[in-house]
DNA sequence: CGATGTGAAATGCTTCACAGCA
DNA sequence: TGCTGTGAAGCATTTCACATCG
């Protein structure tokens, strides 16, 4: 169910904000779906809700973590320690949500050894002896285009059982796997696809602001 | 239709690797759909297939580019010039698609004056008088949390008619309208959620290798 | 009463299957 | 003959509407 993670993030800026108990309503306007809708993607996690007043907020983020599998630690490296490997290394999301940096990867002589959170850079030649230590579940891969294939061959190698794609290039993965790559832009190119194409209630009077939610295709 | 990224994607690298014509059930087996659902989709945008033959690969991608309006240049302002600022900045996707960094916005004394690509770093300050000299279409917003929502005022303010918020935080602006944050590891989530969930076929044999591609959902 | 939980209707999307054209 | 383009069937998702319960 991709709408889970919106549920979430919106649940937890209500808690942050003291919210202890929520409707499907008033949850449904803020992600911008139909309340039943909401309630038969509620339902399937059990009966949490009660009637008459509505969903206990910490107890359904409880919930949906549980369903996420965010009660797991997801131990991952990141490959290229670049604009983008350190803004993925310090991204909140990975320390609030139990996604943790294991281990940050160079092959650049005047990045290895420098310190980002509280993981030191080592060369792309430690990976067998990492994976070896530690048994890594996610593999990033944020080097330049040229090198992510081969990076992609090692993690494989290695043992690494997921990788995220962010150099710009298609890779494959044995026979007929291919590997996409996340590329920030096209959040823009679908957002100025719907820019063009749909008419926004009072636009006229409102600045057209948008927000992108992100869900996912998985290749298997 | 959000699957048109995708194919497109594909399409790139396949006119990199010298394809010159593509069947509808080579471009569903690499995009993992179906073959008729792929010919549903691209019969919407007019009838470009020869029969027998296929797809004509580059005349195929030039009518995704103009479905999608790419063929549009999009002016943006990125405001917040850390590591995803500059990850931004740099992104191929960007310079690749009509995506157009107009100006680079900050407040810290220390980046002002340094040059990204062609852009030189501004104060923020700058804001009214370079939306009022260029039209931007998109704000990016990649500052800190707690900078966030005044950013996303003032932006607003200016005129700018767009917003991506990368920062943390869940932003207003304007009556009812919610900014949500696009965060980078949110992806993981979801691959967890998968991981746990699917059977792969195959992986007992075959490391089990995830890519994740990105869809919009729009706040209106 | 107010809001959930859920059958049932409505809607949309996917797949099949094949006619039709290069 | 091979592959597109597309009605029609099949399937899934969304919405409605209301019984049900705190």
């Amino acid at each position: 169910m991709g709408r889970l993670p919106v549920y979430q993030r919106i649940l937890e800026e209500l808690l942050r904000s003291g919210t202890t108990t929520v409707s499907s309503e008033l949850l449904g306007s803020l992600a911008r779906v139909n309340a039943a809708k909401v309630r038969k993607d509620l339902s399937l996690l059990g009966s949490f809700g009660t009637r008459g007043a509505g969903y206990d907020t910490a107890f359904l983020v409880a919930q949906i973590d549980r369903e996420l599998g965010l009660n797991h630690v997801w131990p991952m490296v990141i490959v290229g320690i670049g604009n983008l490997g350190r803004a993925l290394a310090h991204s909140q999301g990975f320390i609030a949500r139990g996604f943790q940096v294991m281990a940050l990867l160079d092959t650049d002589p005047t990045v290895i050894g420098e310190e980002i959170g509280d993981v030191v850079v080592r060369h792309f030649d430690a990976l067998p002896d990492i994976v070896a230590d530690q048994s890594l579940a996610i593999g990033v891969i944020a080097t330049p285009a040229s090198a992510a294939q081969g990076v992609a061959d090692l993690l494989v190698e290695s043992g690494v059982h997921s990788l995220l794609n962010f150099a710009p290039k298609v890779l494959t993965v044995g026979p007929e796997i291919l590997l996409r790559y996340v590329d920030l832009s096209i959040e823009l190119q679908i957002m100025s696809f719907y820019q063009s194409r749909r008419s926004i209630p009072g636009s006229e009077v409102m600045p057209v602001i948008r927000s992108i939610g992100l869900t996912s295709a998985n290749l298997d």
